[in-house]
DNA sequence: TGTACATCAGTGAACGCGCGTTCACTGATGTAC
DNA sequence: TGTACATCAGTGAACGCGCGTTCACTGATGTAC
């Protein structure tokens, strides 16, 4: 890949050749480098290096181009969890965790992505390919969380929703409260993922799954 | 309380009188109906009744309003914990959860000064004050929890502060994903108090702490 | 109590800026014959 | 294989807009004597 002033993408001539993708490759750039807020389409063409109206051949509007990148940053993290959880193989407990720690390690490398997905307030409702791409992404969740709660008794079996429901809300708290690639990110005397795995491993004890340890991170 | 098109705000002649509560109130406002994105310093201005210089007399720059709004939403955060908490009162396990419906509850009620506090990207560190705030609201969820902690025998006995940060991140992720103002909001077929409860619920369980049910919320 | 004066807290006009978006255009590409 | 032409994907100039911020100013307030 040579570099030209460009985002990284060689442009062969008048035409780009591949200018949405472009667009959204340099719109993360900004997000990851400048936060939200330093997001906006002029600047996004810019890198790209192409002009100002050029966007509006692949995207309707701004908004429009914030809904790629969410979609994409959804598919990508679906591919991220599907890849830990890995069919609960080799065994269910520890492919939880692996899903957890895969959802933390996707906000932390990906925190421009992550930050399109959860924190730009998108109305994912209204776009149906993001909303498609946001449901494959937790329905991994549910579905290793059914997986979890069928090794249980079926009278102490927990909702898998709720389970999943769970897990999510508490990885989603830590990386957005720990992981914030900005100054806004909160102080913490461990790594978030530390934290995010003891937390797990106490709530499924709760729920009479036995982990590892008792109360401690297992490393 | 009189309306004259100021935001509330009765204006005696030509000084305001009270600008500086009055533009924390008008941007409050704005997030609240608008949403983040939609806060500016000049129609702050314009909704306090005054001109788009006025707020300079009293904040530096349009980041130093941000973080007095912030700063206060930390200290009516603090007080509704302190309340919710009640020091432990009638018994620490029964506090602990009503410190974390308090938690969502205050999430819920006030989605603005909870969005200025965890949501615009503010640098906490870059304010003392705001820095501080933050600090003594986090205290109380710490001391509460290291009051329940201590009902363990010492030898399974968590570290408060991990305690605290897991039911921390919890709460700001349900309240994060589930009780946006705005239509990036996700749905949920429960109410996030309900969800709230459950999770901290089967974590203390998990800890070792005798809850009310053993995964189904006590309501 | 009255008055001079310093200070405070506003005004309103102006600035430069960058944004989102539209428009008529034009160069490049692909296709029918 | 060559050519005419439709379509695609860019350009660049322009627009109206609202923002943050500064400036010299002025009306109101408080205080010293």
């Amino acid at each position: 890949m040579s570099w030209s002033g460009k985002g990284g993408y060689e442009r062969r001539g008048y035409h780009h050749g591949n200018l949405r993708e472009a667009l959204i490759d340099a719109a993360l750039m900004l997000l990851a480098e400048k936060g939200p807020g330093a997001f906006t389409i002029s600047e996004a063409a810019r890198l790209a290096g192409v002009s100002s109206a050029a966007p509006y051949r692949h995207f309707r509007d701004a908004e429009a181009l914030l809904a790629a990148i969410a979609e994409r940053g959804f598919e990508r993290f679906a591919a991220a969890l599907t890849q830990a959880w890995n069919d609960g193989r080799p065994e269910p407990l520890r492919a939880f965790e692996a899903l957890g720690q895969a959802y933390l390690r996707f906000a932390r490398r990906e925190p421009a992505l992550y930050a399109a997905m959860f924190e730009m307030h998108i109305d994912v409702a209204a776009s149906p390919g993001l909303q498609a791409a946001a449901d494959r992404a937790f329905a991994i969740l549910r579905e290793a969380a059914e997986r979890i709660g069928a090794t249980l008794p079926a009278a102490q079996r927990p909702p898998s929703l709720m389970m999943a429901l769970h897990v999510w809300s508490l990885a989603h708290g830590i990386a957005a409260l720990f992981c914030r690639a900005d100054g806004s990110r909160r102080k913490l005397p461990m790594a978030p993922e530390e934290l995010l795995e003891a937390g797990v491993l106490i709530y499924l004890q709760g729920l009479g799954l036995a982990g590892g340890g008792r109360t401690k991170p297992t490393k």
